[in-house]
RNA sequence: AGGGGCGUCGCCAAGCGGUAAGGCAUCGGACUUUGGAUCCGACACUCGGAGGUUCGAAUCCUCCCGCCCCUGCCA
């Protein structure tokens, strides 16, 4: 088989990776039947974009990049009562936010409205279309069930020139809403129920965000969407998989008009992810049901929440690229997702010290009153970053978590009598434990060793434990916003048939005592850091300099903790 | 039940008649001033099942089983 480098000699990126719809377009370059790659991604602007379109979105645009072709944004704005012009705005910003642009190809099905009318008016003529007077409920009824064929309406067989009045008259808004309908004239015992004269047109006095209210009739999708990439030259139309049966009416509507250009239709699987929902009408019900702060609540799929919750553009396309592209449903791990959100963050994100639970450390032979400035490392991964310097005092904060009084075995952390590492700090010691009268630990005395600055001794001494660590007059306080997944049950709503009894109680948790080392003061919303031995965390646009506020985007893999829930 | 699809490792997914890629997860081990990262190594005699064709089948044929989608004037 011919490479698409080979075939076309264009600029082109190469291929990452081989499925079905790649090997198609090469067929396709390769029998000439194409000699460019023209794609598009046409969101419904109703609602957010979610992590299930950007799998499609990639697709298309990555796609058209390695062949060297154009992928077009086009919404698909036909639904006047849905559809407003703030979710073409997000549409558009979530879109370059993932990293992709469309230039001079930004399209609306809209504004095909007086062509798409055109049509309509010569499917008439050549008696392939007909107004129709049913009402829903009877059409329903004439439509037949899945086993058995539908019967033709009584108006089917009205004259040429009787339907042709008719939908001038439907345009011109001579009847109410619903009243009549444009069908296509196709076969009403079809097995294939998308063609047993499917609707074309339908009225519908409704204001819309782009045509106003130049329009009372507005065509359906099934008729839009085939004629809209015809018009735009568009080759691989790429869809998702419940649109398989749709084709044939797809390729009907191209095959009676007159049009020189037939995209072809090519299905694939739609993303699938646990614990989550990801239909827009459940997307939109949290939202407006306050189950989530807003469409970008860091605990949503949605493009915005997850940019919110700090995931960066690049995993998310490693990600869509990882899953690859196939026809079998499937749904993918959340963990593979956070897989390429690491990946990304470990190479970029500076290395802070925060402490999320603190627990007060003194050390008893620190001089009294003494300040140092130790030096840290901003990112082990990437020099280039330098170095910042961080106080150290005699008074510090360190994790709760990190403290045991009774250390179950394999712990490294600080116990009674034994020594970690503070990092980029010194060695301490722990010496005495102090409690309240409710026998909670509320400070903890020990000593360091001078000779350890920097992190080593002399004597080239192993310590098995480095904490992070905060000096306590020094640290900013700060929140930290814990999020686990929305749902509790991977499939929510699968036992009760209501997905909102499955939403996690402790989906979000808040620790509000947080403290954090100070050159995080002034960090801008959306930075993003690695708490050390934490996980990564960005700035929440709710933070002031007063207060910051961070999301924990995902944690650091967890080694203890795997070992700990195994014993 | 009619139509349209899909079934390859726990999760994705290559494979297109010549004897099962890769990623994630998992499990070992090395290294480590993040129990992070990194590095080594292990991980489908088998491709939903049963027959058949063939020197040879995950790939071809037949039957069966399972799952998904379709009866909006939504997209």
């Amino acid at each position: 088989m011919e490479r698409p480098e080979e075939s076309n000699g264009g600029e082109t990126a190469a291929p990452v990776r081989r499925d079905f719809i790649r090997s198609r377009i090469d067929e396709d370059l390769a029998s000439g039947r194409h000699r460019q790659v023209v794609t598009r991604f046409p969101p419904e602007p109703n609602g957010y974009l979610h992590i299930g379109h950007a799998k499609a979105i990639c697709l298309n645009f990555t796609v058209a990049q390695e062949f060297g072709g154009r992928c077009h944004l086009r919404f698909d704005d036909t639904n006047p009562t849905k559809e407003e012009q703030e979710f073409v705005d997000n549409i558009e910003a979530d879109i370059r936010w993932l990293g992709f642009e469309w230039g001079d190809h930004l399209y609306f099905a809209s504004d095909y409205f007086e062509r798409l009318y055109g049509f309509a008016v010569e499917l008439i003529e050549k008696d392939k279309a007909y107004v129709d007077e049913l009402d829903a409920e009877q059409m329903r009824e004439y439509r037949g069930t899945l086993t058995s064929p539908g019967r033709e309406s009584p108006y089917r067989n009205r004259p040429v020139a009787e339907s042709l009045d008719l939908f001038r008259r439907m345009r011109a808004g001579d009847f109410p809403d619903g009243a009549l309908v444009l069908r296509a004239k196709i076969d009403m015992a079809s097995p294939n129920i998308n063609l047993r004269d499917p609707v074309l047109y339908r009225i519908r006095r409704a204001h819309h965000h782009r045509t106003g209210d130049d329009w009372c009739i507005y065509p359906m999708y099934d008729y839009t969407h085939p004629l809209s990439d015809a018009i735009e030259g568009i080759t691989h139309s790429l869809c998702t998989l419940e649109f398989e049966d749709h084709r044939p009416l797809y390729d009907w509507v191209l095959d009676n008009v007159t049009i020189d250009c037939h995209p072809q239709q090519i299905e694939f699987a739609r993303l699938g992810l646990p614990y989550t929902v990801m239909s827009k009408r459940k997307l939109i019900d949290l939202v407006t049901g306050r189950h989530v702060r807003g469409w970008d609540d860091p605990r949503m799929p949605t493009l915005a929440g997850y940019r919110r919750r700090g995931y960066t553009p690049a995993a998310i396309r490693a990600f869509a690229e990882a899953i690859g592209v196939a026809k079998a449903n499937s749904e993918v791990e959340v963990g593979l997702l956070e897989h390429h959100l690491r990946e990304d963050l470990n190479q970029h994100a500076p290395r802070v010290m925060a402490v999320l639970a603190p627990l007060k450390v003194v050390l008893t032979n620190y001089p009294a009153g003494k300040v140092e400035e130790v030096e840290a490392i901003n990112n082990p991964e990437k020099e280039s970053d330098g170095s910042r310097r961080i106080p150290f005092s005699g008074e510090l904060y360190i994790e709760r978590e990190d403290f045991a009084e009774e250390p179950p075995k394999g712990w490294f952390r600080l116990s009674p009598g034994k020594e970690v590492r503070l990092k980029h700090g010194y060695y301490v010691r722990c010496d005495e434990v102090i409690k309240d009268a409710a026998g909670e630990i509320t400070e903890l005395r020990c000593t360091y060793d001078p000779e350890s600055a920097g992190g080593t001794t002399p004597d080239r001494r192993k310590v098995k434990g480095t904490l992070h660590w905060v000096s306590a007059s020094h640290a900013i306080p700060a929140e930290v916003r814990i999020y686990e997944s929305l749902f509790a049950e991977a499939h929510p709503g699968e036992r009760t048939g209501d997905y909102l009894d499955d939403l996690n109680p402790d989906s979000l948790r808040v620790l509000a005592d947080a403290r954090v080392e100070p050159s995080l003061a002034g960090a801008g919303a959306g930075s993003v850091f690695q708490f050390l031995r934490q996980g990564y965390f960005c700035v929440d646009p709710d933070s002031t300099p007063e207060r910051p506020i961070f999301n924990r985007t995902v944690g650091l893999k967890d080694t203890w903790a795997k070992l700990q829930k195994r014993s």
